[in-house]
DNA sequence: TAATGTTGCAGGGTTACGTCA
DNA sequence: AATGACGTAACCCTGCAACAT
């Protein structure tokens, strides 16, 4: 329990954040306990489409060993991963923009729409036209190879769009070595051992195959961040899609995802700290204004006694229904058992043991007759926590 | 049934590379 | 041309859960 400051002014006005906050704490709480809440929860389509996923991952992965046999080759996989982009027009395309925000809508239209995902039920459900579409967007075999130079040098003719992006790391990549934990029986197809090869990477050091940093397409990035849309996870066969799509290895979908959480968790940390700093600066001006309310009120007091003898509005938060309950003191001077009314006024509260009392005409305060109400009354409760210490 | 080993995965941290001002 | 900042692909390590023995 978390005591509750006493507030001796009228209702300041609200603040726009904390309104804004309380539709994300129902999902995830963190912070305060007056529901004062940050962060987003995982998104309730992300959830569906992720369940959606798990019910069409049977028949998606038939439709994939249907359309991407050329892609699950290796040596194909071995001589390119570049994407067909030239039928689209990839530079007008534009970026993909970040969006932190759970609730806020993701406008499909703001992508690039060349390719469906593996995984929805628009590629699923229809096999030919989607495998048209993604014939048309990422054809590999149709596409230049990189080792070519005449091609190789128009794919990458633009810095920003390294369309030849691992081919420098696939030169190295089935030559030997071996992983901790990359000796998994079971035979899975060409597709598993390209993952294993691929996570033998980092230990081709010798043959002159160091670690290279390769740029993906932008096609490659958005259709990422899509399906990063879709689900912030992957599993094994929407990694194996993915990586079949885009003609990336596994690994580097799966890594990319990996790094991709990583950017979300970290933007949402700041998104968390800034907020956290304008609360704790609006407490602070709060709990400033209430000691000079409260030291202008005793002043008051000492030099107008009759002040205090006027009837008094008691603001009592019930702790089991959380509810602020208004009660009026007939005599709040003291001298006699007072009668008091109640009014439940604010089923939204959720303060406990709150409990504030103010006189009905408070000379110094802008509203004087203004009682909280309902819409605002948490975030003033909320507001005086941890200000009266 | 509990203990132990294996495997896969996610997260945190780090490194190295590419790009840009 | 050199350089530092920044973004990010790739990697390493660790912990956890599921599963098998």
């Amino acid at each position: 329990m978390m005591e509750l400051g006493l507030s001796l002014g009228d209702t300041p006005k609200p603040f726009g954040f904390m309104e804004k906050t309380h539709e994300v704490s129902r999902n995830k709480g963190l912070g305060f306990c007056m529901g004062l809440s940050i962060g987003p929860s995982v998104p309730e389509e992300v959830v569906d489409v992720h369940e959606r996923r798990e019910e069409e991952d049977e028949e998606e992965d038939d439709h994939d060993e249907e359309k991407q046999t050329s892609a699950a080759n290796t040596d194909e996989a071995k001589k390119t991963s570049v994407v067909d982009c030239g039928k689209r027009s990839s530079s007008a395309d534009p970026p993909i923009q970040l969006d932190l925000l759970p609730n806020t809508p993701v406008s499909r239209n703001q992508l690039p729409s060349f390719l469906p995902f593996p995984w929805t039920s628009d590629n699923g459900s229809s096999e030919a036209g989607s495998s048209g579409q993604m014939v048309r967007g990422f054809d590999v075999n149709k596409f230049p190879l990189v080792e070519e130079p005449e091609d190789g040098a128009a794919l990458s003719s633009s810095p920003n769009n390294s369309a030849a992006s691992s081919f420098q790391m696939d030169f190295c990549i089935y030559s030997s070595g071996g992983n901790k934990r990359d000796f998994e029986s079971g035979g899975m197809g060409n597709e598993i051992e390209a993952e294993r090869a691929s996570s033998r990477v980092s230990d081709e050091d010798e043959n002159g195959c160091t670690r290279k940093k390769l740029r993906l397409s932008k096609e490659q990035s958005a259709y990422l961040e899509e399906s990063f849309k879709e689900h912030n996870t992957l599993n094994p066969k929407q990694k194996l899609a993915l990586a079949k799509q885009l003609n990336l290895r596994p690994r580097q979908v799966e890594v990319w995802f990996q790094n991709r959480r990583a950017r979300t968790k970290l933007k949402q940390t700041e998104v968390d700290c800034e907020y956290l700093k304008r609360c704790c600066e609006t407490l602070t001006e709060e709990n400033r204004r209430l000691h000079k309310e409260l030291q202008e009120l005793r002043a008051l007091k000492t030099s107008n006694p009759f002040y205090m003898q006027l009837p008094a509005t008691t603001l009592t938060m019930c702790p089991s229904c959380e509810r602020v309950a208004t009660t009026t003191n007939s005599n709040a001077s003291g001298s006699g058992a007072a009668t008091t009314t109640t009014n439940i006024s604010d089923p939204t509260s959720t303060a406990t043991g709150f409990s504030l009392t103010r006189p009905r005409f408070f000379p110094f305060s802008q509203n004087q007759n203004q009682q909280p109400t309902s819409s605002s009354s948490r975030d003033q409760i909320g507001k005086h926590v941890e200000k009266s210490s």
